[in-house]
DNA sequence: GAAATTTACCTTACGCTGTAAGGTGTCAAA
DNA sequence: TTTGACACCTTACAGCGTAAGGTAAATTTC
């Protein structure tokens, strides 16, 4: 349950992106068994990526893991930014989920809220890339094809259903945002990182802050996680508000 | 009413932040007119992400603007790490806006999200960045320490503040994220870069997206600036039925 | 089966990058 | 006058993305 990938599916055509040039790679062929593909190369540098940061990600170092040397990764793919248009893509692929069908619109949201974010912090390095991104792939526009999708057949407007996605985008996004930025991870704090912080509080001169460390964050059942859940609820309740007239 | 800059006040001492370690240049000597000071580099560096983007600023280049070479910059600053630090330090107390004294807080929370909005629209390079930032400086930490106390002031109780900025926070970044990711530029759609994507709905694959252009996206009156009125309405609603209770 | 073409990879090279190490000239204090 | 700090510079290194061109094997064409 922890590296679920959606897969298949999807058709090529519209411009740079797509998958495989050579998904027949074994139908005779395969003598070193390990080509390179499309496919490979994005999931190898998304796994590399993902644990060791986007900087790390060179096209050298990719290369290296793969076997091969790095003007190869050229063949198939045109450079890096075109790389990182292919990761995002895929990216959104993964938070695709099946539509509301059986249940409310609501658990629905939650469902699909809650995926975006398991994937947005799977990949700590997404989320700073959608702001420079400026060519959505097949992933990307069948991802937002099937949220819009969702709403319509759920009974929302076109209007509403725009107001809905902008605002659980902001929402998500704005959410992992500040996780990615905590200097805790899932849920314990690194008190090497919180060194320099504690030491700035003790000079007195945030009152409202030092307030709020001791009130809220320290205290032994706090957790960022809290403001999901209410930000959750607030969104749903707003956009049921605005529904149900 | 462009480039408005907080400027000033804020006292030094946490660890590597700050500024100018040279404030007294003007003292006697300044032999040269232009002595490099923290300050400086940091401005000519923000000034040059704002225009060329954050990928193009290098340590010799910025130097090259400052009219000195690469290493002298080291003296002042010890790697480009810590550079990006210290400008998104600044992009915090640019943030920073008076307490809500006169005012109601709605309205004051009206006029601090639109402040941030603008500095980080202003500065696109900042909220990519705030993920890997780690070492909130003087800054930050008094932009921070502000908005709480103003919430505090206000009448909010401790938790309510900080689900209220929580909240606030992932609105606006959020919805920063999703502004800097369009592809257009205040409002003006740049019609190459659009062509990609026109070319993919023609497919018919996406259909509910080929609506919401149509219905939405293309009427000549859409800015999408009304997801912002509608986000913030929204964020005022759901915290003042806190607050009231 | 031979020849032509295409594919998938490699080698080399260029101009960039951040920054470690150490040098140099100017200044203020002793 | 000497000393030492300061602010800047020079050189060098390992790494980067990728343009240009090479080569051997696989595939297609005849």
């Amino acid at each position: 349950m922890k590296s679920v990938r959606a897969s298949g599916k999807s058709s090529e055509k519209t411009q740079d992106h797509g998958r495989d040039s050579n998904d027949g790679a074994q139908k005779g062929r395969q003598k070193k068994s390990g080509r390179l593909t499309r496919g490979s190369i994005i999931e190898s540098a998304m796994a590399q990526a993902d644990s060791n940061g986007i900087h790390a990600l060179s096209m050298r170092k990719l290369a290296g893991t793969l076997g091969v040397e790095a003007m190869s990764l050229y063949h198939h793919i045109s450079s890096r930014e075109v790389l990182l248009d292919l990761m995002v893509d895929r990216v959104f692929e993964e938070m695709t989920v099946g539509g509301p069908e059986g249940q409310n619109w609501k658990s629905w949201l939650v469902a699909l809220s809650s995926r975006m974010r398991t994937v947005l912090i799977r990949h700590p390095w997404a989320v700073g890339l959608l702001d420079s991104r400026r060519n959505p792939g097949p992933g990307t526009l069948s991802y937002q094809n099937a949220r819009l999708g969702g709403l319509r057949n759920a009974g929302f407007s076109m209007d509403l259903a725009a107001h809905a996605i902008a605002l659980q985008d902001s929402f998500v996004y704005g959410y992992v945002v500040q996780e990615l930025a905590l200097p805790f991870e899932d849920g314990e704090v690194d008190l090497e990182e919180l060194q320099g912080f504690q030491n700035a509080m003790q000079s007195g001169e945030y009152p409202y802050l030092q307030e709020m460390v001791d009130q809220v964050v320290s205290r032994k059942d706090y957790s960022f996680h809290r403001e999901w859940d209410y930000g959750m609820k607030m969104l749903l309740a707003g956009l049921e508000s605005q529904f149900e007239q």
